[in-house]
DNA sequence: CGCCTAAAAATTGTTTACAATATAGTTTTC
DNA sequence: GAAAACTATATTGTAAACAATTTTTAGGCG
């Protein structure tokens, strides 16, 4: 307990704390979270690889206090794996996991097209459509970070039209467990095509209000991914018990 | 400083990484989170009160990076709000967070009660049975950290059975976010009442394979705690504009 | 009397140093 | 010569001190 101050809850009048809105910058570790989340999806660090707090607070200029922050943060995301004294490392996800993340992913995101209002305003297919061509566009310059980031950014634009706050936040949430996975399938330049022109179709089903297409498309975009991963994983460790889908 | 001849116990010559899955224990940080979460879920601290680290530290006996950690974690559970250079403090639900978490908790619940594969097994029944037995005892003795504690338990059995760990981890989630939202149910004897019925509705309709009833059961299971959160709110802060379900 | 300004206190954010623990390498012993 | 014990090194975990920021308090001025 505090010795001399216990003044805990101030009842000030005169003071709304709703002005407070300063939506400050994202708290330093958050940003070095990201980043390392970036490397991990662009294969630039892989599974097993060990992260060490020394070096990542040289390479990101700061201290080892938010590099350890960005570690806990990334291993309840569960994209590292940290094991006490001994320290964290790049986590590989099973094909199980895999698969039942992208099972419970089908289904929130399905349940966002749901219940989207229609028919949607003028204003928010275009703005989907401007995002649609900076995912175009990134992929035709091959640039994969800006494809990783707008192709992110269509799907939250999307998603968003559902207005449940909470839905697309866990729908964001189970998209970032399985950011890695991505390049797997990511790797192949029919597959970004694919994404792509599914992209095109969406919009083209908002528009004319046909919801079932636009489920059927969402459910459709959600399955190379993974199909690609667990493809490549058994190929390198074998293929023993792989079987049993965890949704019918 | 080495004064111990026996502690070491390496018992890998080579290096099998593999083999290093020792769950350890949950570091600490996580250990005060769940005090701190604990204390919220009771009243013991309502919303708006501060969270002050050193405070935090010398209740619990550490230091305060366990306790910054802490704290983090729990920011990111949506449980207490960190405003920069500021602080923290314990965070209050809008009406509106509350209907728009429990909407998707209700999908994410019904989705899992779906998907549990029946007819389920006799030992999983009678384990129901036994977490059903306690909960009941709490709410007769009245303990309610124990009550909280067995609710807990009882539903993390049932949705385990549906053996999606993605699934299961993600309604728990969702769960958390709310957890300091019970205590306005369960100020009420017929609340608790009613939940230790629906309880034993729920094992009735499990052993009978009666997958519509259960489901029922689930999303009819769900609704008090909100109910009452909000009339609570209402009449703490009158009730402008309150209106507006999420979810359809 | 209220409001603005400036010192003081309280609190968070950062840095550094140190201790505990695990890993790797070396020596000893049978 | 191989396995166990020891030493050395690397890394994480903890503690304390320092700096930066915010909130409170007090005082002066219109």
């Amino acid at each position: 307990m505090a010795a001399k101050s216990l003044k805990q809850v101030k009842a000030r009048p005169a003071k709304p704390r709703e002005a407070a809105t300063t939506s400050r910058e994202p708290a330093a570790a958050a940003l070095i979270a990201k980043r390392i989340e970036e490397d991990i999806v662009l294969g630039r660090r892989h599974p097993r690889e060990r992260l060490i707090e020394q070096d990542l607070s040289d390479l990101f200029r700061t201290h080892r206090g938010d590099v350890r922050l960005a570690l806990f943060e990334l291993e309840k995301k569960g994209l590292v794996e940290r094991i006490p004294n001994r320290g964290a490392m790049v986590r590989g996800l099973t094909p199980l996991e895999v698969r039942e993340i992208y099972a419970v992913r089908e289904e929130l995101e399905v349940l966002a097209v749901r219940i989207i209002p229609f028919p949607v305003a003028a204003s928010d297919i275009e703005k989907l459509e401007e995002l649609q061509r900076q995912h175009a566009a990134a992929i035709a310059k091959g640039e994969m970070l800006n494809v990783f980031y707008s192709n992110l950014r269509f799907h939250g634009a999307l998603f968003g039209l559902c207005g449940n706050a909470c839905l697309i936040e866990t729908i964001d949430l189970l998209a970032q467990k399985v950011y890695g996975i991505r390049s797997y399938a990511n790797a192949f330049p029919e597959s970004l095509d694919r994404a792509r022109r599914d992209h095109l179709d969406m919009i083209k089903a908002l528009r004319a209000s046909r919801r079932d297409e636009l489920i059927e498309l969402t459910q459709r975009h959600l399955k190379p991914s993974p199909e690609a991963y667990i493809r490549a994983y058994e190929q390198r460790f074998g293929s023993a018990g792989a079987g049993g889908l965890p949704l019918p």
